[in-house]
DNA sequence: GACCCTCCCCTTAGGGGAGGGTC
DNA sequence: GACCCTCCCCTTAGGGGAGGGTC
């Protein structure tokens, strides 16, 4: 170390970073030799060019991109300087919003694919609680259950890109839905009324979205689309068996659209459900379906 | 819509994309068209394929990789999807705590950027309070004060680079220091006894450190490290006219290494430091240096 | 005429060579 | 012999063309 001159691989060593990295930074400006042999293009630094180097690395670290890191340097300003922190500051105030996201929709996912695996067999009727949520309805302008489900993941896709466009991601699984009127139901006709998302909490300031209450629901699990009408026809015959009295609508629950085994495919896992109120009395009502 | 069938171009925009993007998807395996046209390579989609879209948009918005993408689509299995998604979660906590950080980080140049723009000028004498530390410190094995600043920049930069294999970064701008004894100072030799880098509260545990507890000091700035003989004499003669007793060694506080003007450059900003305690009687007591 | 195709070049921050001079 | 040089190719996730066929 001549009069504080090193070459390029001792800088390198010295600041435990390779020749590639010392060499793009000159070529970017970033941290250019003291001197260049004319004839051999050899490299020589000096010394103190280490904290220059260091003041690179510790702003990489701080994630800043070469490009902005040459800008300090070419400004050479604390005001410029302490501007640039400043807005990362806030920068990375949202990055951290941003993860907080990702670990909550990670857990949400996590849950999901709990439920899943643990889902009752097709055709299973059950009595179960239904938690409230909000969401996003649009009313039907086609009747899905006379068309198949590509109808269905087609509207549904139009919903999710405008969702998104308000801010509002993560809507996988599936949180979605159809709505059978009450009197159709009743009727035996399967006919498709509403088409609806569920929102998460936190995003239903940001979309116009309808409260739908917890309730009790007969429910039916089944697995092909196509054979809707058939497993409507199940859970009305399930209801009157039960006694039950119906307090709204029917809704088509989406649980999975996904094939469990091929996730490229297509196949979807869905819950028709009512709500209801079991009339413990044998007598039936007036409201009772029982016929 | 035939068959549920659509072209690429209505592909992209039902799922708010571009063709790039689902050629890309194509090529890598994430999500093939159902058709090719043999002859005119045109690309056929199934709508349903949108579900499949909408998963790997999700997981995009996980920060995960098309390749961990591909290899969820590829296993389909929930075990793995769910082992992902875990391994993400933990990796999620740690990319949090690196943000955190990086806020702290910055928080703390901008402060020193602050006290900095604000220092006194060259030559100020005063008497001040210096907060206590703990530093990692070596013994310096050879006289900084009789070679140039050259010869600190790299012993701080070995040690540096030694500190950052432990895990503590962020030593920027340098809170580090030379030290020399009561002895040297008082007989008037400026030479440097040990070498010391402060290390942040929350790293003290990963390496071995010493603590330096605050006091009050009489100080001297400087920006010539090449002048620092001058300036300690300055720093003695002051104690003397103030009627001092000294209670430690003298540190050469490194305040700045950058040129303000022209951050690719180097230029010292410095400060020597001794604790002190002033004497308010008039009378000289045994340990005071005033002649 | 609108849509789609396949190249091809570009972006970040280097890593890892090959082939050839230099201290 | 160890060191350094300049190409050159490679990585991510597409964006933005050009030039040419296709519905």
């Amino acid at each position: 170390m001549k009069n504080n001159k090193i070459t390029i691989g001792q800088m390198a060593k010295l600041n435990h970073t390779t020749l590639a990295t010392l060499r793009l930074y000159d070529e970017k400006g970033l941290l250019k030799p003291i001197e260049v042999n004319p004839k051999s293009n050899y490299r020589i630094y000096d010394v103190r060019q280490s904290m220059v180097f260091h003041m690179i690395q510790h702003n990489k670290d701080l994630r800043m991109s070469l490009k902005e890191i040459a800008a300090v340097l070419d400004k050479s300003s604390m005001q410029f300087l302490a501007d640039t922190y400043r807005s990362k500051l806030i920068a990375l105030d949202e990055q951290i919003d941003e993860l907080q996201w990702q670990k909550k929709e990670i857990q949400s996912v996590l849950h999901w694919n709990d439920y899943f695996s643990h889902r009752p067999p097709n055709g299973t009727l059950t009595i179960g609680y239904i938690p409230s949520c909000r969401a996003c309805v649009r009313t039907a302008v086609r009747d899905y259950f006379q068309e198949d489900f590509g109808s269905v993941v087609y509207d549904l896709s139009c919903m999710e890109g405008k969702l998104r466009q308000k801010g509002i991601r993560g809507i996988y699984p599936y949180h979605a839905f159809l709505t059978v009127k009450q009197e159709d139901f009743l009727a035996g006709r399967c006919r498709a009324a509403r088409i609806g998302i569920a929102i998460p909490d936190d995003c239903t300031k940001k979309v116009e979205t309808e409260a739908y209450e917890s309730n009790t629901s007969a429910c039916i699990y089944f697995e092909d689309f196509e054979q809707a009408p058939a497993y409507m026809e199940k859970l009305l015959a399930y209801c009157q068996q039960e006694h039950c009295t119906l307090l709204g609508d029917v809704t088509c629950q989406i649980i999975g659209v996904l094939d469990a085994q091929d996730f490229r495919k297509t196949a979807e896992t869905l819950r028709f459900q009512v709500p209801i109120q079991r009339d413990d009395s044998s007598a039936p009502s007036a409201e009772s379906i029982s016929g």
